[in-house]
DNA sequence: AGTGATACCGAATCGTTTTTCGGTTATTTT
DNA sequence: AAAATAACCGAAAAACGATTCGGTATCACT
């Protein structure tokens, strides 16, 4: 564990937003669970690039921070956690819709301007 | 310089738009000069916390992406670089927005939350 | 000529997040 | 009992982004 050293300030709704869901992932993971992708593992296997462990620690901060609130199904196989929006939560998806529409609209453009990086590693 | 190690996805419209203006003061600035900050000391004085260098290379990157243009004005004093919104820029402004106004809305449920953090060094 | 303001850059360092790795526990299936 | 799957955690390492520092250059005003 460790603290942060550096001061944040929450007087700006930006940094706010971002205090809680600017994870690297996070938003990813919002998007699966709105989507009914409710497991750990299952979230994992749909983002597929990024490490459970990340996603396990991702999960218990939006936890943490009251985005997501988490049941476990006893009854059921292969059974164990199940994450939920909670009303917080459910306030982040219009957003979340934004973000994303503008990225899909925009992904041409941005991936042609990052054709010509000379400083980008080439293996081949 | 260096280049990136790790790989990026960029089929997501999420992390395409995290790319562009996902550092942790790009959104600020594009809001500053939205409403007519223009010049990079005045931006950094607005923004208030953020060092001057952090702006002048947020500003590099975001007119290396297209979001910015850059003018130098000749004439005036105390005069120098002017940015500016290019037409893929402005297309931002509604999810920024968007983003600002989410985290307005819910800052004082944001704050109330942060409170009792036990893991926080108090300092006395 | 000296001072102050502006813009900008390279390079090193720092702080934080993300990732990797190696576990534990519990349950189901074989 | 062994193997497989799921959830989860601690600790260290790696990668990245942000910050600090010291510098150059230009122009305006005194």
């Amino acid at each position: 564990m460790y603290s942060k050293k550096q001061e944040e300030d929450l007087d700006c709704g930006i940094r706010i937003a971002f205090k809680i869901f600017g994870g690297k992932w996070k938003m990813c993971i919002l998007d699966a669970i709105s989507r009914g992708i409710v497991r750990p593992a299952l979230i994992q296997k749909a983002i597929g690039i990024a490490p459970l462990r990340v996603i396990e620690m991702q999960l218990a901060e939006l936890l943490a921070d009251g985005v997501l609130e988490k049941r476990i199904e006893e009854g059921i196989y292969p059974k164990k956690s199940m994450y939920f929006l909670t009303p917080f939560g459910e306030t982040i998806l219009p957003v979340l819709t934004t973000i994303d529409r503008w990225g899909t609209e925009h992904s041409g453009y941005v991936k042609s301007r990052m054709a010509p990086q000379p400083d980008m590693e080439i293996v081949t």
